[in-house]
DNA sequence: TAGATTGTTAATCGATTAACAATC
DNA sequence: TAGATTGTTAATCGATTAACAATC
């Protein structure tokens, strides 16, 4: 009941609150820069106090998957990244495909801030002969009809949705059928999503309206 | 106790928790895509059942805003889309600012779903002096040291940042100086956010995290 | 040792669901 | 009327916070 030196992550028994993933997602984020300003510990009520959350919450989010704690020191940087990396799966590399090479598209193609999450994109797909055959920020862009054999020959298990909302549920469809796990999908619309197939949504003007309700209902509601 | 024509949709009494404002956006989305199909109506079953929530889920969400279905019909649809709109305050057109005319912010301007759910971009801003002076998908771009000046001009309440995580406090912090409201952020950093302003943070890489993990722990945790 | 801080239990708080009288 | 469906209450479920013994 208490290893010593390195802490195993092993998997957590319970189920885990999705309020949980993605604060752990915070808490990554912050360490790393936390790291860059020289930090070698951080204690909860620190990492806490900077995320707004309470130092609590801080604790008892990391003690679903571990005892990665030091009591009377805090928690060590660089080996909470390691071990909320291995957590979340991006310790590995995930080999990418954006589906759609749009506006959105392109600058997705372009974010810089995935490769350092572990996230590559090695193709992208359009329906538009225009597009086809070139190549947008180094990745080569693919008629969509390729999808099955370009899946199969980089191991594509994660595909970003950048179509206009009327095509977006054959892609996902489409995808699914050639084994991509995983949508990370921008389309504003309801995906009926295929049996053993993940989605994150990210609706772009729904964020916006969110943002509206706020602060129309700043301090009052 | 019980108006029979037109409901109102007076503000909520109590606090409104952030997940069900989240889903009001969803309720609108699917919402608008039923009178596309031509429903009149709808039942807070099917909308639920659409949506993967429960019945009385969707009743509850919308009773916290006031009494807009119909017991025996459900709600009309057309009138809880202005009802929602009007609780989410996307009734009224937004000015809309960007701040940083890259890739990302390029994407954004040029994004059609905004303009539908009433933000407007009526300003760029950039320090790159190739950029300041441009046009980009009809919205001019200013340097960012005329913020104050063209935010009070267009009475600019809420702002988009896409700038890099190093510059996105300052920016927020200047925003803020101008009197805009609320910031829906892409910046992958923690703001510390003035008082009296509101943000909304989208970070790409963390949703494609959150994306990770789902797979990773796919029907396990 | 004294001081700091963890991991965890119990208590609190809040959100979701089930059930049903009221309504059309 | 009978059938459908709401709005709301009470019951359940889950998540957050407070507190503290254990640990370094």
């Amino acid at each position: 009941m208490s290893d010593s030196k390195p802490r195993p992550s092993a998997g957590p028994s319970e189920p885990v609150p999705k309020a949980v993933v993605s604060r752990l997602s915070l808490y990554l984020r912050e360490l790393e820069h936390l790291v860059r300003e020289g930090h070698e510990t951080i204690s909860s009520s620190e990492l806490g106090r900077r995320l707004g959350v309470t130092d609590a919450q801080v604790r008892k989010d990391l003690a679903f998957f571990g005892h990665f704690g030091y009591p009377g020191i805090g928690y060590r940087c660089e080996e909470l990244i390691l071990a909320i990396k291995r957590i979340l799966g991006t310790d590995q590399q995930w080999a990418v495909a954006l589906v759609g090479v749009g506006n959105l598209g392109r600058a997705l193609l372009g974010y810089k801030g995935f490769a350092h999450r572990g996230f590559r994109f090695v193709a992208a797909f359009d329906v538009d002969a225009a597009k086809v055959g070139t190549e947008v920020e180094g990745v080569p862009v693919y008629h969509l009809d390729r999808l099955p054999e370009i899946v199969r020959a980089h191991r594509i298990r994660l595909a970003l949705v950048a179509v206009p909302a009327a095509g977006a549920q054959l892609v996902v469809d489409r995808l699914a059928a050639c084994g991509v796990e995983g949508i990370l999908n921008f389309a504003p619309v309801t995906i009926n999503l295929p049996p053993a197939m993940c989605q994150v949504g990210v609706d772009l003007a729904i964020e916006l309206e969110q943002l509206s309700f706020a602060v129309v209902n700043r301090q009052a509601g």
